[in-house]
Formats: structure tokens, C-alpha cells, sequence
RNA sequence: GUGGCUGUAGCUCAGUUUGGUAGAGCACUGGAUUGUGGCUCCGGUGGUCGUGGGUUCGAGUCCCAUCAGUCACCCCA
């Protein structure tokens, strides 16, 4: 075996039994979008580099420097999507989906080259939520509640909602300018990294977790203090909402995303036992990227959903997913027996669909395909020998109680099936 | 991208201090029971000790580099 290749950084391959949590958490969010009644998009993976730049902003660190970018063969600049909202938007504005309001999910990979942590992949998954044309707190109720929900569904507690509103353009600029020129009064005091923001992205100064700068930040200008009369009632209504649903959330002032694109109401969901990459969803008012991508002016609110991280918390919350047992495990003594036992098989399945069959493949004793039946968890185990071949008929043998093993003709098969195996739910193991 | 810790069988780990030809449990597999699983007992397969270089008569062990994981920062889901 010369050098072996392995998975790329921060790529990983997703196996049993993990994959059972991945569809459990699959399950439960097609099953909630459909009821809400949102529709499902399924976006490329690969979109232009430009589409990046323009939705996320030039100066982010995403765009900077965490980007999958390379040229196609003619020339072309393209990009491994970093998020999905621009694609979503892109989407809506080329097939005129934005006539009417709309409410959209979709889910895949993404793409960031970041340093790997747990919690952080350099190809990781996300659900995304994206509502066009409804401006009000209404529509931002209904995604909490949604969401609330899914946490619900998925037996996760311990997540805390964070709200705050970054206010319109205008009042988020103007915040700007004052708290630049708060930080800047106190350059000296600022450490390496908030000196480079606040050339670039100022408002995420008030993120930073360094102890010795909290102190500067508590005494900041307060981004709500800057915020006009209409996008305080925007949010005031929202709270309101969510008290009258008995939805318990925190405000927070120093809630700030990271992306340009978002206006007026942020909010995220965050646990603190996933150690430092804790956000497990977040998102926020977009009202103006519609227009900023070529579109006409349209209001938007969407949401991400990191799905390693909820996957992490429910392995956290020691959260087995029993996966659906085997029904048969069928046994044979010879080549012959072996053959019957494909065709029985392939008649149970034409009259009953749903049964999980396997037909033992790879020869051994009997003890050894016992074994195999034990392990591969079956509930029975259907044997086929030279002496049943003879009489048509097939020994079950029940390997989760002590019941005798019995033997059942070939035509009477099926109804023996029905009435013991599809009647009665599986025992958990 | 920066810094700390870790890397030995499919998995969990011992062995590293004081350099001397690779170990355990689980898993897999065969047998005890020649057509019957689980429990028990006995046997077997499986490792270029993450990779590459260096020091040495000799390196899993010491040194350097590199890759990967992990934690914190940066950033973010």
C-alpha cells in the first residue's frame, strides 16, 4: 500500500452511525418546511466569484481570504459557495420569483478555508431559510417560531435566542462614524486585531472576546441609541410578538453579523457547551441585497443553520438514534438453498415492501451466518436447508425472545410474515 | 493565518522518563458444539509506531521538518 490518500483538511467523510443523526436531522427539517409551507431550492455549488464579492462584501473575511476561487477553462472566475443566500438570491432574481412574497429553503455543503475546529469544517453543511417581499416583524416572528420548534422536534434545550437591530443603512453608518471615532480616541488602548478592524469592519470590534478590552467596548457608544424612531417600533414590535408566543430571548446590543448584507433585525441561537464555535443558527433582515444583485427592490429575511454543530449537540445530549432493524436474516446450507432463498425473498418483497430482508452472501457454517444474524441485529432468522429445500418449507428461528423455532410451508410464508413481523413493532434493542 | 497540546492494530489505549527487534482490551475470524446466534473457554488475522529526514552500532522512544486532529485566537454556521 504506497502512500495512502487521505480526505482533504477540514473534509469529512460522514458515516454510520453518525449518518443515522444526519438523516434524523435531515427528516426533521423537511418534515417542518413543508409543513410551514416553504418551498425547497436546490442551488449550484460552484456560482461566480463576482456574485461573492458583491453580496458578502469586498473587505470580510470571507471574501478576503477564505474563498475556494479558481478559474474555469475559459477564464472564468468561480467560486465553492461560502453561504447560500446570495445564490438564493440570484436564483429568485433570474426566474422572476419575486413577483409575489415567497419562502424558500434549501440545503447542502459550503465552502470556507478556515482553520478546522470542532464545529468548524472547511466543507460544512447548512439549512438555509430565505423569505422574499415581507418587511414586517410578522414574517420574523413566524422563522422563530419555526425554528423554535425545531429545536422542539429535535429534543435540543439550551439554546439561547440573541436579538438586535443594525437599524437602516443610514442609521448603521451613522453608528459607524461615532464609534469610529469613540475607538479611535482610544487607539492605544486596542489590541492588534481591533486596529486592523477598525479600518475594515468596526461594528465587529464590539465581538472581540479579549478580556482587556472589554472595559473600552462596555463604555462604547451603544448602537441602539443611533437608531431611528421607525426601526425601534420594527423591533419593539417584534418583542412584543415573541412575548405573546412565550418565546424567551436575550437582547443583545453587541450583536453584529459578519456579513455586509444585513439590515435591521439579527438575531442568532447560541449554545455554550459546543466551546467556542457556539452559534448554531443565525441570520437576519436583508432588505437591500435584492436590489445591490440587479434585482428590483425587494425586502428579505433569512436564516442559517450550521448542521455539524446540531449534529455535535445531539451527539452531546447522548442522542442514539436506533436504526430501524433488520427483519430477516435468511440462512442457507448450499448453493440451491441459496438461490430459493433470493427467489422467496424477491416474492415477500413484491407483497410486502417495507420488510428488511438479507440473504446471507459469503458461504460459512451455520454457526458463523448465526452469528452474522445475531450481529447484523435481525429479529429473525429464516433458514433454508437441503432437508427444508425438500419439504418447502423454511425454519424461523425469533432471535430476541426464547420462543421455539418453528417451520413454515413455502405458501404459507407471507401470511405468517404479515401477521408476525409487520403487525408487531420491532422491540428496542 | 497565529499559538498550545496530541498522533502506536478497525476502535480505546499501555509502552516514551533511563534508546536494545511491538503489547492489552474491544472488534473481526476459526474452533470447542461436523444444521443453530447471544454467555464461556481456546486459537488466528491484523501495525513500514501519521509521514519524511537526522543523531546513533541500534529510534515507537532523542532532534528537525511536514501532514492531520484538537483547543484557544482570528472568523463564523
Amino acid at each position: 500500500m504506497a502512500n495512502k490518500i487521505q480526505a482533504i483538511r477540514g473534509m469529512h467523510d460522514i458515516l454510520p452511525p453518525q449518518i443515522y443523526l444526519w438523516q434524523h436531522v435531515e427528516t426533521a427539517i423537511r418534515t417542518l418546511m413543508h409543513c410551514y409551507d416553504y418551498q425547497e431550492l436546490r442551488l449550484p455549488i460552484v456560482e461566480t466569484t463576482e456574485l461573492f464579492k458583491r453580496s458578502i462584501g469586498e473587505v470580510t473575511d470571507i471574501v478576503e481570504k477564505e474563498m475556494y476561487s479558481f478559474s474555469d477553462r475559459n477564464g472564468d472566475g468561480l467560486t465553492l459557495r461560502p453561504e447560500g443566500t446570495a445564490s438564493c438570491v440570484r436564483a429568485a432574481i433570474e426566474h422572476g420569483l419575486l413577483d409575489t412574497p415567497r419562502r424558500f429553503w434549501y440545503q447542502g455543503p459550503m465552502f470556507r478555508h478556515e482553520r478546522p475546529q470542532r464545529g468548524r469544517y472547511r466543507q460544512f453543511h447548512q439549512l438555509g431559510i430565505e423569505v422574499f417581499g415581507l418587511p414586517g416583524p410578522d414574517i420574523e416572528l413566524e422563522l422563530i417560531l419555526l425554528i423554535t420548534r425545531l429545536w422542539h422536534n429535535l429534543g435540543l434545550k439550551q439554546l439561547e435566542l440573541q436579538i438586535n437591530t443594525l437599524g437602516n443603512p443610514d442609521e448603521r453608518a451613522n453608528y459607524r462614524n461615532v464609534l469610529v471615532t469613540y475607538l479611535q480616541q482610544n487607539y492605544t488602548k486596542l489590541d492588534v486585531d481591533s486596529q486592523r478592524r477598525l479600518q475594515q469592519n468596526p461594528l465587529r470590534i464590539l465581538d472581540s472576546k479579549n478580556p482587556e478590552l472589554q472595559d473600552i467596548l462596555t463604555k462604547a457608544p451603544i448602537l441602539l441609541e443611533y437608531i431611528g424612531p421607525k426601526s425601534l417600533e420594527h423591533l419593539e414590535q417584534l418583542k412584543i410578538n415573541l412575548s405573546a408566543c412565550n418565546i424567551n430571548y436575550t437582547i443583545n446590543p453587541r450583536l453584529v453579523r459578519g456579513l455586509d448584507y444585513y439590515t435591521h433585525t439579527v438575531f442568532e441561537w447560541v449554545n455554550n457547551n459546543l466551546g467556542t464555535q457556539g452559534t448554531v443558527c443565525a441570520g437576519g433582515r436583508y432588505d437591500n441585497l435584492v436590489e445591490q444583485l440587479g434585482g428590483r427592490p425587494t425586502t428579505a429575511i433569512g436564516l442559517a443553520m450550521g448542521i455539524e454543530r446540531i449534529v455535535a449537540m445531539l451527539i452531546d445530549h447522548n442522542h442514539v438514534i436506533n436504526a430501524n432493524q433488520l427483519d430477516i436474516y435468511f440462512i442457507t446450507a448450499s448453493n440451491t438453498a441459496q438461490t430459493q432463498a433470493f427467489i422467496i425473498s424477491e416474492q415477500i418483497r413484491d407483497k410486502i415492501p417495507q420488510i428488511r430482508i438479507q440473504v446471507h452472501c459469503g458461504g460459512g457454517s451455520f454457526k458463523s451466518q448465526f452469528k452474522k444474524a445475531d450481529r447484523n441485529q435481525a429479529r429473525y432468522a429464516m433458514i433454508l436447508g437441503d432437508d427444508e429445500l425438500t419439504r418447502k418449507v423454511v425454519g424461523i428461528k425469533s432471535l430476541r425472545d426464547q420462543n421455539q423455532q418453528i417451520e413454515v410451508s413455502f405458501l404459507d410464508l407471507i401470511n405468517w410474515l404479515q401477521t408476525h413481523i409487520m403487525s408487531q413493532p420491532p422491540s428496542n434493542l
